[in-house]
DNA sequence: CGTATTTAATTAATATATTAACTATTAATA
DNA sequence: TATTAATAGTTAATATATTAATTAAATACG
C-alpha cells in the first residue's frame, strides 16, 4: 500500500459508496419508469408544492443546465408542470402534477425500506459521525473558490 | 426538518460532498488539458506500467462502456497506448506513454497539496473514522445484489 | 471434438454532467 | 432616466454515465 492509496482517498471513498448504495434504488426508481435524477426532483417537489428552478437545482445538486432537460422530460411524461413567475418574469417554477403527486405513496414506502436496511447496518452513534463528517467537509471555507 | 431530510440523506450527503471537494481538483487537472476521469486512469497507470481495461475500470470506478471512449482520447492525445495480450485475445492492455509519464511530475504535487490541505482541517481521528465508515459502506452484503 | 457457456471489450441509445456563452429580465446607480 | 451590472434560465458543445445488446475469444463439458 503506497504513502499515498488513491484507491482510500476521500473522493474514490465518497464515489465507491456511491456507487454501492445508489444501484438498490435505482432499480426501484426504474420500475416506475423514473431516473435517480427525476426521483430526486419529485422527492424535493412533495415537500415544496411549488418551487423555482435554482433553489429546485440547489436541493436536488442538479446542475441548472442539467436540470433544464430533466425538467423537460418530467413535464412530457407529465409528472410536474411549470409556469412562469408574475412578479419577476425570469423566475420559473416548477410543481408535481397529480400523477407527479401520486408517485410519493408508491415509491417513498419501498425507498424508505431500503435506506432504513442500510443505516440499521451502522450503530446510531456511528451514523451520527459518518453525517457529521459529510456535512463538515460541506461548509469547508478551504475549499469556497 | 421533515423525519427524513432528504438534504441530509447518505447518498446526498456524498454528493454534496463531491461537490465541493472537486471542483478544486478539476481547476488543476484542466490546467494541463486533463478531464478528471483521464486523471484518474493515468493516476493508476502511473502505479502500473500495464493494466487491462477490466482492472483499470475497478480501479478507476470508471463503468467499462465510458472507460472505451475515455481512453480513446487518452490515446489520440498521446498519453496512454493500447494493446491486446498474445496470450489471451480478449484482453487489451493499457500502458501510458513518456508524455503520460511526464505528467505526473507536473499534476501530482499540486493535487497532493489541495488533498492534503483537506485533510489537515480533519483531526487524524475524524478522518480516519470517515474514511473506515465508507469502507464499511464499500462491502455491505445487503447491497450486493 | 463440438457445442454451450462464460468472459473482455466494445457498440448503441439515451440521459446527465461540465463549462462557457447567451437571452431576457431585473436591480443598481451615475 | 439611461446605462451598467447582476440574476434566472436556457442553449451549445463536448464528455461521461447508464443500461442493454453485441462481438470475439476463451473455457467448460457432454
Amino acid at each position: 500500500m503506497a504513502i499515498q492509496d488513491f484507491s482510500r482517498s476521500l473522493p474514490m471513498m465518497l464515489y465507491q459508496a456511491l456507487d454501492v448504495l445508489l444501484p438498490k434504488f435505482r432499480r426501484i426508481f426504474n420500475e416506475y419508469g423514473l431516473t435517480e435524477q427525476q426521483w430526486r426532483i419529485l422527492r424535493v417537489l412533495w415537500e415544496h408544492k411549488k418551487i423555482a428552478l435554482g433553489k429546485l437545482s440547489d436541493l436536488t445538486l442538479i446542475p441548472s443546465p442539467s436540470l433544464v432537460g430533466i425538467v423537460d422530460r418530467l413535464e412530457f411524461s407529465e409528472f410536474i408542470s411549470r409556469d412562469r413567475s408574475k412578479k419577476d418574469r425570469r423566475v420559473v417554477y416548477v410543481s408535481a402534477t397529480k400523477k407527479g403527486r401520486d408517485m410519493e405513496k408508491k415509491v417513498m414506502p419501498r425507498v424508505l425500506d431500503t435506506y432504513n436496511e442500510i443505516r440499521e447496518s451502522f450503530e446510531q452513534d456511528e451514523w451520527d459521525q459518518l453525517i457529521d463528517s459529510l456535512k463538515k467537509i460541506t461548509v469547508m471555507e478551504e475549499l469556497k473558490q
